[in-house]
DNA sequence: GTCTATAATTCGATAGAC
DNA sequence: GTCTATCGAATTATAGAC
């Protein structure tokens, strides 16, 4: 019953590695195909360590999927611009690996067969991409506004990353800002 | 070694129920929450018929995963109606449980965790959408605009049928054919 | 053609020595 | 704090009786 709860520098170690190696498998291979034992191997301890750390594989999944859109603030001046700038904050926080967006190919790898994947990503919908594009347009098309909103950026995410559908993928940053930036732009606001 | 390759009544009763049942379950739960186990008890016989029938899980999702959107011809006069009639498509033909094209759900909720399953949705895009689309604009962007085209109907299958985001969920199929309508237009023909 | 029984793996998780 | 050893359950797949 001894967790290991002390911030010796080693447990601190111990327990960045295997987050990192779940960040990984997990949005390499989704929640299924990932096996405590892969994590533990590629973090380079003992598999023991991976239940004693985080108490179970949900609750690591839990822990790695964590994610925090931090969207700009959208309110304000309906600004034409809103389109590409979501669109410009989304790339970045899927390209940059090192910020705390490590979280989304976790998640969207997960959540196609994992229900409570899906539950979480229906959470982070509703507590941050909702109220950020409700502030763009009329207050009784929010929820539909933001829904194809979420349908042309998940869309997005799922061919680029994910499927790595080869003309998606190869899509250059600006292509994508330019083109996407304009049908988010017009769900966004409704016209 | 005998497989049944015959034909018998009994038989083909059987292979169907196998067939069903695993086209409902990994629709509903994905390749890797399936078991053979599952498949059978939902088809009302025993595990080793299953194996004994498609020689193993992955040749039964592969039996079961072909897909055959079956795309109208958009060649033609570029009509303004390219974008509306694709989405009226897709919707049917995800919506329609009958048609030969339960093989959707099947695959996309595989995909995401599945590289073959991914595999085979980049086939299903080179060889059926990318000719539709390509015939509906200017050839040197005909990569680009299917890219494009196919991010945005994923997106919509995501966000309505995966996970079922309720704002995309609850949405009209008018609304949606005229809303993800003119997006897809806009992809298909490049302006 | 169908099922019983079981082989052969692999999984998450635990107990206990050091 | 870490690892060895292992448990118990679940998986796919096979062998052989009927």
């Amino acid at each position: 019953m001894t967790e290991p709860r002390r911030s010796t520098p080693k447990s601190i170690r111990t327990r960045q590695a295997i987050e990192e190696a779940a960040k990984y498998l997990f949005a390499l291979n989704g929640f299924e195909r990932t096996t405590v034992r892969d994590i533990a191997a590629r973090a380079g301890i003992d598999p023991a360590m991976v239940i004693r750390y985080f108490g179970g594989k949900d609750a690591l999944f839990a822990r790695v999927a964590a994610l925090d859109l931090r969207l700009p603030d959208l309110g304000g001046a309906e600004s034409d611009m809103i389109g590409e700038t979501l669109v410009r904050h989304f790339l970045a926080l899927w390209e940059g690996e090192a910020a705390g967006g490590g979280g989304m190919p976790v998640l969207l790898r997960s959540a196609a067969s994992n229900e409570e994947a899906a539950a979480r990503l229906r959470d982070i919908f509703r507590e941050q991409v909702f109220p950020a594009i409700a502030r763009a347009g009329p207050p009784e098309t929010a929820a539909q506004r933001a829904g194809l909103v979420a349908s042309q950026l998940l869309g997005l995410a799922l061919t680029r990353y994910v499927l790595k559908l080869p003309p998606v993928a190869a899509l250059d940053a600006e292509t994508i800002v330019r083109e996407v930036g304009a049908t988010v732009q017009r769900y966004a606001t409704g016209h």
